[in-house]
DNA sequence: ATACGATTTTTTTTT
DNA sequence: AAAATCGTAT
């Protein structure tokens, strides 16, 4: 990750790149003259990232070091993205650069002062699942009122505690105002909250919002921080900045108050995070909270062509809650929007499949055409008719691999290993022993913390048999082979020999016996071990990973060249990418826009943004599929209007396509070897 | 009575 | 794929 270093600007360096060539002189304007606070507010195909990437590019020909630019990406790809682009301008690697999303940079900052907010420097860090998993196990006490009553899933307390920490409202405020049927068990949540925070601490672990929250009161409370912080970046620049929530907001305020460069980024109309406390409002009230805010409109788009554009911007007018819109498109004209009217799920996956094999054939890249869609699980028929005809895909945003059960298993006995009082991680190595559940698996765990025992006396000789009872004893044995087999002083302590490790003492054993594809599971865990070859300590390994996006994507069918893959991604995923062609699935009624969106109109609103990020992506080529039936659990597959969204547009803004559906048919039932195949050579 | 584990049902979006 | 439900073993 960090080899390939060539040299630094030191000083003045002669400027190669033309950036009054390569750049409108709406952007030239942004990169030249973005000093003190400022608003650029850049419609979807504009040329942000160019924007932001030329912008870091004149900063540094100018001779500013790049430690002292933080720049904030949504997602790490993106960090990516950018940092390589800059490369690529720039011609050498710039060594030091702040870049990454609000969590990584709040992870980095936190390990450096990681004390003055009582963690030790190498604190674990939860993701969602264990997160979960700890919520599950602090409702422990509530849970016999929750039976009987009907008390919130695990899954929602745990959104109701974030939302509380995202927002900066108390939780008694955000039932009020999210969740009024629940509020009459607004005291026990409060408790549940309580009990989960204090596990967190006892565990030595962060959960993602505490990245962000810790991370703020540590810039607040602790000068020392705050000005090694401020000091340093002398020049703050926030991509995305409408989806940025009000802790963030006030992390970059702060990191930017000494200097006052702070650039940020966006676009109202792409907002789509409110589900995790991100506020428009931040870029809205964005002049009005800082003083003398230049603002620059980036209003050319560069990727779409006009009949793509006017769709787009003929959806939004229904939004009341807007800034401004006009975008103008340079491109020339191609085809018309298509409306394809198909019968059911599976006419609907075949139309994808052909029409992608079709585009294929005249000449457009597959690496160039996406499938995007509302929810993950809408695309499950399509996923079968991709593999049915041999069609190599890329999921954006399925299951991560870090997040994959297996994975999870082995790395938290390496977690037990290297914090003991990590409770999540002896909690799911316990329990998935044959006779432990959830409750004997607490037991367990409190067992160990009351002897007040090390780990390894504990495990070699600390007879449970007291605690739980026969059957439960039988699985621990499997535990405890492994962890013994672990605390052995004479094993490995690189990362990959402990994962070989847990392997040979038995976790092999339990693949191969709970997963039907234990092979490709297997290899996933090699792949673990090729991976962990870059870490000398385990610490390192654990920490770094679980803020890692997609190490590997769910890449299923035979994937010789990545270049050579469809894309197919929730709408969420897309955003800031785009592609020649792109087809959205799903548009109906009870789906998209997402019925639970219904009640609240800025809910609504925010599907809108979303079917409008959604066509903004495609640059040629735009595809909106209508299946007339559609499958709901209670009632059977039955008749679905076309969404809103669809209905709202100018009749002209689009073509109807009714595909036949006899034809769909066809490939439909037997006949074997008929399917397409793709020659990958 | 308790907790595990197999079976059925239901499924938003993510760092 | 995860949560709720129900049956069964301790």
């Amino acid at each position: 990750m960090k080899k390939y270093i060539l040299h630094e600007p030191t000083g003045k360096v002669e400027t190669h790149i033309d950036f009054k060539g390569n750049l409108n002189q709406q952007q030239y304007e942004v990169v030249t003259r973005a000093e003190g606070p400022c608003l650029v507010l850049a419609g979807a195909g504009s040329g942000k990232t160019r924007t932001l990437i030329y912008r870091l590019a004149y900063l540094l020909e100018r001779g500013e070091s790049p430690r002292s630019v933080l720049l904030m990406t949504f997602t790490n790809k993106a960090a990516r993205e950018m940092r390589d682009r800059t490369e690529m301008l720039l011609k050498y690697t710039p060594k030091g650069l702040w870049s990454g999303t609000f969590h990584h940079v709040g992870n980095r900052c936190l390990r450096m002062f990681a004390r003055e907010v009582g963690f030790e420097r190498d604190f674990g860090i939860l993701d969602q699942h264990d997160s979960l998993d700890l919520v599950k196990a602090s409702m422990k006490k509530v849970s016999a009122r929750a039976r009987e009553e009907r008390f919130p899933k695990p899954s929602v307390v745990q959104s109701i505690i974030s939302l509380s920490v995202n927002t900066g409202r108390t939780i008694e405020d955000v039932l009020e105002d999210r969740f009024p049927y629940f509020a009459r068990f607004t005291e026990d949540i409060q408790e549940v909250a309580k009990i989960y925070d204090s596990k967190k601490k006892s565990s030595g672990n962060m959960d993602y919002d505490d990245l962000l929250l810790k991370w703020k009161w540590l810039l607040e409370n602790v000068p020392a921080a705050r000005n090694r912080f401020s000091g340093q970046f002398r020049y703050i620049m926030v991509d995305e900045y409408q989806d940025t929530n009000f802790l963030q907001a006030d992390i970059v305020d702060i990191l930017a108050g000494r200097n006052g460069n702070l650039l940020v980024v966006g676009d109202d109309a792409q907002s789509i995070y409110s589900f995790r406390g991100a506020r428009v409002e931040n870029i809205l009230n964005f002049p009005k909270r800082l003083k003398d805010v230049k603002i620059f409109r980036l209003e050319t788009n560069y990727r779409s062509t006009p009949e793509i554009l006017d769709l787009a911007n003929h959806s939004l007018v229904h939004n009341k809650e807007q800034f401004r819109k006009e975008l103008k498109a340079v491109n020339p004209s191609v085809d018309k929007p298509a409306l394809v009217e198909v019968k059911d799920l599976y006419s609907q996956a075949s139309f994808v499949a052909q029409r992608v094999l079709e585009m294929r054939e005249e000449g457009v890249e597959m690496k160039d055409i996406a499938v995007l869609f509302r929810a993950h699980y809408q695309s499950a028929e399509l996923q079968m008719e991709l593999v049915k005809r041999g069609i190599p895909y890329v999921v954006r945003g399925g299951i991560r691999f870090f997040e994959q059960a297996h994975i999870k298993d082995v790395l938290s006995y390496m977690k037990i290993l290297s914090n003991p009082v990590d409770e999540i991680a002896w909690i799911r190595a316990l329990t998935m022993c044959p006779g432990i559940g959830p409750g004997y698996a607490e037991r367990i765990y409190e067992h160990f913390r009351n002897t007040g025992r090390d780990l390894m006396p504990f495990i070699r000789s600390e007879d449970i048999s007291r605690v739980v009872p026969k059957k439960a004893q039988q699985g621990y044995a499997r535990f405890q082979k492994i962890m013994r087999a672990l605390t052995d002083p004479a094993a490995g302590q690189a990362p990959g020999e402990i994962i070989e490790i847990i392997m040979e003492a038995g976790y092999q054993t339990h693949v191969l016996a709970a997963f039907d594809n234990a092979k490709d599971r297997i290899d996933d865990i090699h792949e673990l071990v090729n991976f962990s070859h870059d870490y000398t300590s385990v610490n390192d390994f654990l920490n770094d990973i679980t803020l890692r996006e997609n190490f590997r994507g769910e890449t299923v069918t035979g994937a010789n060249d990545e270049d050579e893959q469809l894309v197919i991604s929730t709408i969420h995923q897309a955003k800031g990418l785009e592609w020649d062609a792109v087809m959205v699935i799903g548009l109906c009624e009870g789906q998209f826009p997402h019925p639970k969106s219904m009640k609240e109109d800025r809910e609504m609103e925010e599907e809108r943004r979303l079917f409008y990020v959604a066509v903004t992506r495609a640059r040629k080529f735009l595809y909106l599929l209508h299946p007339v039936t559609r499958f709901d659990y209670h009632m059977g597959t039955v008749v679905a209007r076309r969404s809103r969204f669809l209905e709202e547009l100018d009749a002209k803004d689009y073509e109807v396509w009714e595909v036949d559906s006899s034809s769909m048919f066809g490939g439909d039932d037997e006949d074997g070897g008929e399917e397409v195949i793709i020659d990958m050579d």
